[in-house]
DNA sequence: CTTGCGCCCGTACTATGGTACGGTGCTTAA
DNA sequence: TTAAGCACCGTACCATAGTACGGGCGCAAG
């Protein structure tokens, strides 16, 4: 029982077979020996690597940025000041993020503001909108 | 030179020529009926259109939704009330993205501050975290 | 009239992170 | 031993919003 397959290491690392096979495509975990016995048998420490990348994935990173960090663990060649580095950037990119999302949000609740304003006769600033088109200036991409 | 060809059109509504192609493909916009003369003609109603279009979109709007939403321009079916569900639905989707980068960006200021806190021994966290692996009990995806 | 820019079209490719499929082969329990 | 159930593999596909490409023409200026 103790032949630790793709399908058991995938539970134990709570992600899809699908997925730590697409991860073994992209290089984040070494693709076990052959199979000289028959199936794969994935070690402790590639079930504990699944997780990592799992759970660094959920700081926002990509999996192109968590394959570089792999690089440097592999090298024992990450510091500290190298990973606060990463996060810092990453809370930058995030911050930007939430910006974008902030400023998208307060448009959509001042055009709410103007629909619920004009209800009166019936007809929707969408309309008007539409019919008129933003101003010419707003060209810039 | 009143003539408004694709090239010009995109100028005018501050897109890329093959982005109004893209639209013409996805029906958000209704490809000019075919080249009699020779050239596209795109008429100043289709510029506002793309432009309309445009704007929508930077209000986290996706392509196939902006498409239902000219759907009900074009019938003449939109009030207010739909319109406004429309905005809240977005904002609504809004705030969870902006939930989830500030879930984010907690653990990643949490991480920063351990990574500050144990340089002394040159050891960083993420090795720890690494070699450790994250708790087994983590395993809802 | 010819050069060259702009437009025509379909198709393929980009990045992102998987997900699905189909045919074969190993493995294990009844 | 045999059938069920995983595992193996490459490849194709999903959504998203374009972007790029290549070959073939139109059209206008010099």
């Amino acid at each position: 029982m103790g032949v630790t397959t793709i399908g058991k290491a995938a539970r134990r690392a709570g992600v899809h077979v699908e997925t730590i096979r697409f991860y073994e495509r992209r290089g984040l975990i070494a693709r076990p020996p052959a199979r000289a016995v028959g199936y794969r048998h994935y070690a402790e420490d590639t079930i504990a690597r699944i997780r990592f990348i799992k759970s660094i994935k959920q700081l926002g990173f990509r999996l192109s940025e968590i394959s570089t960090l792999l690089g440097y663990l592999d090298n024992d060649d990450v510091d500290c000041a190298a990973a606060e580095h990463l996060a810092e950037n990453k809370i930058t990119e995030i911050d930007e993020k939430i910006l974008a999302l902030q400023t998208m949000k307060t448009a959509l609740l001042a055009f709410s503001d103007q629909c619920a304003a004009q209800k009166p006769d019936g007809m929707c600033i969408v309309n008007e909108l539409y019919q008129a088109g933003p101003p010419e200036e707003a060209l810039s991409s």
